[in-house]
DNA sequence: GCACAAACTACCAAATTCTGTCAAATTATA
DNA sequence: TATAATTTGACAGAATTTGGTAGTTTGTGC
């Protein structure tokens, strides 16, 4: 096996597995524990893996839009700034679906004031209106996907079939021309539906997402009303999405 | 297992459990007590987990989170007991309608080496097994009943009606020789039908709950085949409940 | 307040892992 | 095909981590 694939698939085995030893990797690549090791020193040098005492662990391991962790703080700031934006969007007494995500958790958190109805299948946003008892929350079903905690699965797919809404808050993987993009294969069928359920389409995405592809494509630009984004987005994208329709708003 | 997965592991496991013994996390992560005792306070100077004797708690519990969680229920040490206990009646595999309220949860929390299917509609026992990956946790959807932590109306009623489980935790307000009583008459006609899905229904009661009496009636006593209490029940009722034949479980 | 048990700290020897080096093997090049 | 360049696996010594132990501290019950 060459240098080059042995590192292709200790990172990829790594995306999965969190940790790995250097026995555990060096049996999965074939090789000594001393190209194992050389190699990890050249994936830690691009950044992508971390070295430590008998293996090695993911440097990023949840930087997901949709892996939920209560002290995530990737781009904490952007998404803030994002979420308070996207809030102002709705209007008082709306009803809105709120999407899985932490973009679209930032976006709830500053809905409270505009007194909504709010449907998600997101555990971290039904939890956090749970004491709140201006806003009503309608959970929809499903199976919780496990670390994401989000419901997915046919009840939740029903769930959001069944309603109709004013507004949706989306949160997605990646941006390009081509469309929205989704890494969970899962979600994509959810997110449909309440985009289909939706008058209008809010989607929310720090500039990270942009021009970054992803496995499953959500759906194409056409279905989206507005995009709320923050100040680091590339011009040229930017200027190029704009002129296919699409109300782009910047948060400061 | 390498240092750094250890202490991420010991975090997650803090994350769900708030508190752990030293033995408990040893067992964990499978390490001699010092290493633990070295992780933790790694961890402690990263300001993530809290030391104390015995074990090690979480610094900031989840804010996010619900208020009655662990530390604010009465009847802390019996209601754990009745949990443990409880949970021991479940097979392994099982699917399991775990109910709302404070002493379904803590027997929530003992289900996880059963690996069992887990339908609920309660937030807590959802967010409880968010991280973990063996237990397969279905959500009923429903409106937040706000505070409770509890999803209601038609939705959930619908999703416990199209279901079958192998057994059926339930809580409840009061018992007496009438049968069991509850408070919140939005949840009674969802515990109707977490009862007519299950095969076995089993009822989860401190000692304060017998004798009592409460706004609707949910059941006679001829649907319950369990009762798991804690030593404090007077005798006379208890031998009564016997004779109606339903088993009674004393958790210590 | 005292005695006792449990838990903690500090330290040590053993085990494991890492670093740097080098000859053998593989690959590229003339 | 012969030669140079690179990569590989192995090994010795250095560094780190681990599990246990002795002595001290903390918490608990009487």
């Amino acid at each position: 096996m060459q240098a080059e694939e042995r590192q292709t698939r200790i990172e990829a085995y790594l995306q999965k597995m969190e940790f790995a030893s250097l026995d555990e990797l060096s049996e999965l690549v074939d090789a000594s524990a001393s190209s194992v090791r050389r190699d990890l020193a050249t994936l830690e040098s691009k950044g992508t893996v971390k070295r430590t005492h008998g293996g090695a662990r993911l440097t990023a391991p949840r930087t997901d839009e949709f892996a939920f962790t209560a002290r995530d703080s990737h781009q904490l700031a952007e998404k803030e700034a994002i979420g308070k934006a996207c809030a102002e969007l709705v209007g008082s007494n709306q009803s809105v679906i709120v999407d899985a995500g932490t973009t679209a958790y930032h976006a709830a958190r500053y809905l409270e004031p505009k007194t909504p109805q709010i449907i998600t299948n997101s555990l971290p946003v039904a939890n956090l209106y749970n004491a709140a008892t201006q806003v009503e929350v309608l959970v929809s079903g499903g199976v919780i996907y496990p670390r994401l905690g989000v419901l997915v699965g046919p009840h939740a797919v029903e769930a959001f079939s069944k309603v109709h809404v004013d507004v949706a808050i989306m949160s997605a993987g990646g941006i390009t021309m081509e469309g929205i993009m989704n890494s969970h294969a899962l979600l994509v069928d959810i997110q449909r539906a309440m985009i289909r359920a939706a008058q209008k389409v809010i989607f929310c995405l720090d500039h990270t997402k942009f021009g970054r592809k992803s496995v499953s494509i959500l759906c194409d630009l056409s279905a989206v009303d507005t995009i709320v984004t923050d100040s680091k987005v590339p011009e040229t994208l930017m200027s190029q999405l704009r002129d296919s329709g699409i109300r782009i708003i910047i948060a400061r």
